[in-house]
RNA sequence: GCGCCGGUGCCCGAGCGGCCCAAGGGAACGGCCUGCAAAGCCGUACAGUCGCGGGUUCAAAUCCCGCCCGGCGCUCCA
């Protein structure tokens, strides 16, 4: 497989550390506030690399940190009278009953927490303070970002233009050294939680905890390391510059997704075009499936729009991909031990193969859903097709929905559905319709197939 | 301002030197199927300038230059 590497700036091979194995790490979120459509971005593209990974039958782990101490989190539970272990507690299940229930999306096998890595990262800083490239002040320890080889190398900008830029933005820190250099460790402020350590009582930065972690958990040399480019600078030039300054292996691939806009504008709180998954959710029982479709049709690299007509254009694309599962089912396939169709499985490994070519490997999906549905109704063998379809749309974590029932008044339909064909045989059309349009109010669709009415909830 | 990424049909989006008179999805239209529908299949119209203007090449949506527009980054935001 190719992919593109933000550090070379090119699509060059993944090259694993271990032959059959990859060590993945996707920066995870700070938990202070409800997950957004941007989450849903960044999780679903490693989601999404992790099971097509797996589908190629290589043993994947997984890693993601769950932030649970910083400003954010401070400044929330100050403003709530509560306590920062409480509110990262709180707002780590709501995002995680949204991506990982909501979205579908695969649980990370390892969620380090930053809490539980403070002795780890003291270590670490230690390190770096023994070895020169740190130094200590009486507001904290800061990485002495001039001593780092080629510190700007992913974001591929020089010390000096990285500095033109954070001279003209950010007030001047006159306690460091370079106006790059950034915290390795807080010191204690007022009403802060703090942790002891060899520089006093304080609080770890930002970049620190990724670094501690990810080596802990996945080891040096690590396969892959993910985010939204909007982390390419600061936050993963800071963790490899660290990284680098203690000497040790870091990513060997980085890889990055681009962001979103809804209504062609970016999405951010101030333009009031904020998202949250959960509204999304809770708009459309199939918004969830097809927010995935439309991520996918769109190359993860590329900004992408999201506003209710593309929602409900994806919102099509899963019901036709759904039709076929039921009409499979009606027809009685097994897809049990059929072979799977060998053209459309090396399209769709081509496409997947070229970093991620998601959009046509949905486009080879769509196909063999077409030639599946022909074979369906000219009664041919559709076993294969249908199998392939399965197979396929699941590597990229699409589920293919069947009969849709699953109600209460499961048995109350199908009793209505019988009547109706009753109705029919009898050519009693007023009766049949009359039936019909009482399933309809009730949110039921019937599809009359050759081998007898189906139905699903609209 | 500096750096980076984009601008393709009605909408979303692939393609990134010849296989493109440009994939796939959605919407539209016609036919088949149906008692009528729905779903599905088949077919059609949509891109006659692939943001605009130059250039390179036998050949450009695809490469180069300039401009316009949108996005991201420039210290804690996915």
């Amino acid at each position: 497989m190719r992919l593109y590497d933000t550090e070379s700036g090119e699509i060059r091979p993944l090259e694993l550390r271990d032959p059959g194995k990859v060590s993945l790490y996707a920066c995870g979120p700070t938990v202070y506030d409800h997950p957004h459509l941007g989450h849903a971005r960044q999780a679903m593209t490693y989601d999404i690399v992790r099971r097509y990974l797996e589908w190629c039958g290589l043993d994947v782990h997984h890693a993601a940190n769950v932030t649970d101490i910083d400003d954010n989190i401070i400044n929330r539970a100050t403003r709530e009278g509560s306590t920062e272990p409480e509110i990262a507690a709180v707002w780590k299940d709501v995002y995680d009953a949204a991506i990982f229930d909501g979205l579908d999306i695969l649980r990370p096998h390892t969620r380090p927490h930053a809490t539980e890595y403070v002795d780890e990262m003291v270590a670490f800083i230690q390190t770096l303070v023994d070895n020169g490239s740190a130094y200590a002040n009486d507001s904290g320890v800061y990485l002495r970002v001039a001593s780092v080889n080629d510190y700007g190398g992913l974001v591929h900008r020089s010390l000096d233009d990285l500095r033109e830029g954070a001279g003209a933005r950010v007030e001047v820190d006159d306690t460091k050294e370079d106006p790059l250099d950034f915290a390795l460790w807080k010191a204690a402020k007022p009403a802060e939680p703090t942790w002891p350590s060899p520089w006093g009582e304080g609080r770890p930065g930002w970049h620190i905890e990724c670094v501690a972690m990810s080596l802990d958990v996945l080891g040096d040399g690590f396969d892959l390391h993910g985010g939204g480019t909007d982390l390419v600078f600061p936050h993963h030039t800071n963790e490899r510059a660290e990284a680098i300054a203690a000497g040790r292996d870091f990513a060997r691939h980085w890889m990055h997704n681009a962001m979103l806009n809804i209504d062609g504008e970016k999405m951010s709180k101030s333009l009031n075009n904020f998202r949250t998954i959960q509204d999304l959710l809770d708009e459309h029982p199939l918004n969830g499936r097809a927010l995935r479709l439309l991520l996918l049709q769109t190359h993860y690299r590329k900004t992408m729009e999201i506003n209710p007509e593309v929602m409900e254009q994806a919102r099509g694309g899963i019901e036709r991909i759904d039709a076929m599962g039921r009409k499979a089912a009606a027809a009685g396939v097994s897809t049990d031990g059929a072979a799977l169709d060998a053209d459309a499985v090396t399209a769709f490994r081509t496409a997947m193969d070229d970093d991620m070519g998601t959009p046509e490997a949905v486009a080879t999906v769509f196909e063999t859903v077409r030639r599946a549905n022909a074979a369906l109704d000219a009664g041919e063998d559709a076993a294969g097709l249908v199998a392939t379809v399965v197979d396929l749309a699941g590597a990229l974590g699409i589920r293919v929905g069947d009969a849709g029932a699953g109600g209460d008044d499961d048995a109350e339909i199908d009793a209505l559905v019988a009547a109706r064909t009753d109705a029919r045989s009898a050519k009693d059309f007023a009766e049949a319709d009359r039936l019909r349009d009482e399933l309809t109010a009730r949110g039921i669709v019937v599809e009359d197939t050759p081998t007898g009415p189906i139905w699903h909830r609209g």
